[in-house]
RNA sequence: UCCCGAAUAGCUCAGUCGGUUAGAGCAUCUGACUGUUAAUCAGAGGGUCGCUGGUUCGAGCCCAGCUUCGGGAGCCA
């Protein structure tokens, strides 16, 4: 199928063999008995090197070869002359597909930084930080199904559009076909939404564990995953108006087994990324080294291999938040009012508060469990206390909270409750509510960012670069 | 959305106290040299100093507003 990609080559291909090579420049290099051309296809990191003799090629054809432009070369594999690398390719013939005028083309052979690369996504998926985090993203994305797959876990597609505005996940986008410029109005005067395409107000999805929770009640192990959507206008390197999300539910789970769940989750798919993405790591790691080597030593990350290694084979640090909120009491910042807000019990955790917690306290991913019930959602359980929920926030070093969960209410009249308290109308959520009318049982679940996953596996510092074509306030160009 | 900072060549940035013709490195082009590795050396071309208005004899520089970007915060995954 297709042309043999630039990864098989260099892995496989034996010295002596015909071959073709599809692809883009990276660099060419002319001297005076050779030519030199650096061929990348976007299989791999690595570059296979073509060779010619001057006039071998073509002055017409050579000319056309310039940084960017796209070539089928035909030629032999042959070991390299030269000592960068083990074999290259000797050509006989090259056609030149696609030209990149090198007085337009935005991507040099030179380092350009991350904002820039952002107003060129249509170009940069070409450049090696680029090629190496979609290749990850991509491997990250199979481990996650190849994990609920060969755990017993069903893909479950829960919608896009909702129609339920009773999440209190965040804002949401409408989604609507009335004419925007002349709605139609009731009597009250207001949009008549009866008159829209569903009949109703709708919304993109801003989670979709409402419906997961559906279907583990039928199937009792379910995965989503999917794109989700927030209208925050939030402006930070760990948020985006559109990112993918992985929430499992699993009926029968109650908080332990899914704090286990989570920390199996997590460490099977960082191994994943270690096993098979290891050249892609190891530039990242290369790139963070460059991109942190003016801070101070204090403030340097952790090599990547060295992170992504030690999560894999530490336990998470579990506690309640009552325990979080007496550590932090005693903890030496507080002490001496270095955090700007205050902290006791009852308060929802800011981020400095999570980072003394993660980076400084423990130093490894935190399990933090059991929070008050006034900062958490109404869908939670009750602890027998009746003051905090079942929930759970794993927290990771420099990315925060990276996963959300919690054991859900499988109790009616106190869902109900629940849903009065924080002011729901119960019509909207009849569907929901029935489930724990007809056969409850106690069910847990959580949702994990997939980019904040991605964002800390590549050691990236900005949310927008580890997505291919980023959603955020004042920004949907590609 | 709030706080702080930034916007100068294709890219990354310097530009002193407000003063004549706005600089460097990289990239591009030309030449030299070389089994080269983001090659090296020499030369050349390349600018609406983010936008709008203001102060001033004179603004890249000072002031105001706007736009966009970055860092931090909030909202959260």
């Amino acid at each position: 199928m297709g042309p043999v990609q630039i990864k098989q080559l260099l892995k496989d291909a034996q010295v002596g063999q015909s071959v073709v090579v599809k692809g883009w420049v990276r660099t060419k290099r002319e001297s005076k008995n050779a030519i030199f051309i650096a061929i990348n296809d976007g299989s791999t990191i690595h570059n296979i090197q073509a060779v010619a003799a001057p006039g071998e090629i073509p002055d017409d054809t050579l000319r056309l070869i310039t940084t960017g432009s796209c070539l089928n070369v035909t030629g032999q594999l042959v070991e390299s002359l030269g000592s960068g690398q083990a074999v290259e390719v000797k050509i006989e013939s090259v056609e030149v597909y696609g030209t990149a005028d090198p007085d337009h083309y935005p991507l040099q052979p030179k380092k350009h930084s991350l904002e820039f690369l952002r107003e060129i996504a249509h170009l940069r998926p070409r450049t090696n930080t680029f090629g190496a985090i979609l290749r990850l993203r991509h491997a990250l994305a199979f481990a996650v199904h190849k994990y609920y797959n060969d755990n017993g876990f069903f893909y479950l597609h829960t919608p896009i559009i909702t129609a339920s505005d009773a999440e209190g996940a965040g804002e949401m986008f409408r989604v609507t076909t009335l004419d925007l410029y002349n709605p139609p109005k009731n009597e009250e005067g207001k949009i008549d939404f009866s008159e829209d395409f569903f009949g109703r107000e709708a919304n993109l999805t801003v989670s979709g564990q409402l419906e997961g929770e559906l279907g583990a009640l039928a199937l009792s192990k379910i995965y989503t995953f999917g794109p989700t959507f927030r209208a925050e206008n939030s402006n930070t390197t760990r948020h985006l108006a559109e990112f993918w999300m992985i929430e499992p539910e699993m009926a029968f789970f109650e908080l332990e087994d899914n704090m286990d769940l989570a920390e199996d989750f997590v460490k099977y798919v960082i191994s994943y990324a270690l096993e098979h993405c290891a050249d892609d790591l190891a530039f990242l790691e290369k790139r963070q080294a460059e991109e942190e080597k003016n801070k101070p030593q204090t403030e340097r990350s952790m090599p990547l291999l060295e992170k992504l290694r030690f999560v894999v084979e530490n336990p998470f640090e579990r506690l309640t938040y009552t325990e979080a909120i007496e550590i932090l009491l005693k903890c030496k910042p507080h002490k001496e009012k270095k955090f700007q807000y205050p902290v006791e019990w009852g308060i929802d955790l800011q981020s400095e508060h999570e980072r003394y917690l993660v980076e400084k306290h423990f130093k490894k991913p935190v399990i933090l469990t059991n929070y008050p019930r006034e900062i958490k959602a109404f869908y939670m359980k009750l602890d027998e206390d009746g003051k905090t929920v079942r929930a759970m926030d794993v927290l990771f070093p420099g990315i925060g909270e990276i996963i959300g969960g919690s054991q859900r209410e499988e109790n009616y009249d106190k869902l109900l409750e629940r849903v009065h308290e924080v002011g729901i109308e119960p019509e909207n959520l009849w569907w929901y509510l029935e489930t724990r009318q007809f056969g409850t049982a106690p069910h847990a679940g959580f949702g994990l960012g997939f980019e904040r996953l991605v964002l800390f596996v590549s050691g990236m510092g900005n949310i927008r670069d580890v997505i291919p074509f980023p959603r955020y306030p004042k920004s949907a160009e590609f």
